[in-house]
DNA sequence: GTAACTGCAAAATATTTGCATCCTT
DNA sequence: AAGGATGCAAATATTTTGCAGTTAC
């Protein structure tokens, strides 16, 4: 259970750092996807522009958080589910966009159908963005 | 069947002027994706930067391409079926990113699944992008 | 002490906007 | 002729890179 942020900074060999710790927290925090942008506001002016980059970026490739596609092509970033080692993510869940408060939630409980393809393709990863309207919102 | 960029464009109300019919050509060739970058590229350093980015937005208003979100987060245009109306955009089919050739297809026989969403939730749009070996990179 | 991380400055890119001119209808 | 579209210039915004100073181990 590394769900403390040294332990996760730890495990995947990266200096464990204030930045690096507050920015895992955010994800932490609250399950939903963040972009760049929300890290910036949420972390109180606290960060270099840039160093908010090459956390996220450090992230990405060592399989802490994964990028989630989304319609609008904004950058956004989650978490991973354990099973993600590093060069080798798997995304089986579902993302869901809500277009009335524009959150983006990871749905761990919606799995990712198989998808038949067309002879000769194969799949590596499937990403699917459900767009619509979140339970908060439909309330 | 409007399959002259003349006609579609006449039919989304829209003057008939070069570059846009030059830019609808290069999607109607070849039936894959395109970046913005590759519009740039295969126009042959015809247009203005402004003026794909202007002729971008509106065919999307129109209705005449989508955008495909992509994991790696660049901007993927595609036309879209005739079944598409002005601010009512269906998109069925699955998109298919190869990571040999980095095109990008849409798999028009593909046809999303349907998601089982937990209570609450209601879909609008679903996207479903599909990241692998295409058939051309696979022999 | 050494390697790694951060922050600042600056460069390189990408996107948006204003306006005068030209083209479509 | 009138309205819309284009191209240029310039303003913004975004992302990347280099380097010196600082911090983690």
């Amino acid at each position: 259970m590394a769900r403390d942020t040294k332990d996760i900074l730890k495990k995947n060999r990266l200096s464990v750092t204030a930045s690096r710790e507050k920015i895992l927290n955010l994800f932490l925090d609250q399950s939903g996807a963040l972009a760049h942008g929300d890290i910036e506001k949420r972390a109180g002016e606290k960060f270099d522009r840039v160093t908010i980059y090459r956390t996220l970026q450090v992230f990405v490739e060592k399989g802490i958080i994964h990028t989630i596609p989304t319609a609008d092509n904004s950058i956004l970033y989650a978490l991973c589910k354990d099973d993600c080692e590093e060069g080798h993510h798997h995304d089986h869940h579902v993302h869901f966009v809500c277009r009335q408060c524009q959150n983006t939630y990871c749905l761990d409980n919606v799995v990712t159908p198989d998808i038949k393809l067309p002879t000769g393709y194969s799949a590596k990863q499937i990403d699917v963005v459900v767009e619509g309207i979140c339970r908060q919102c439909s309330i």
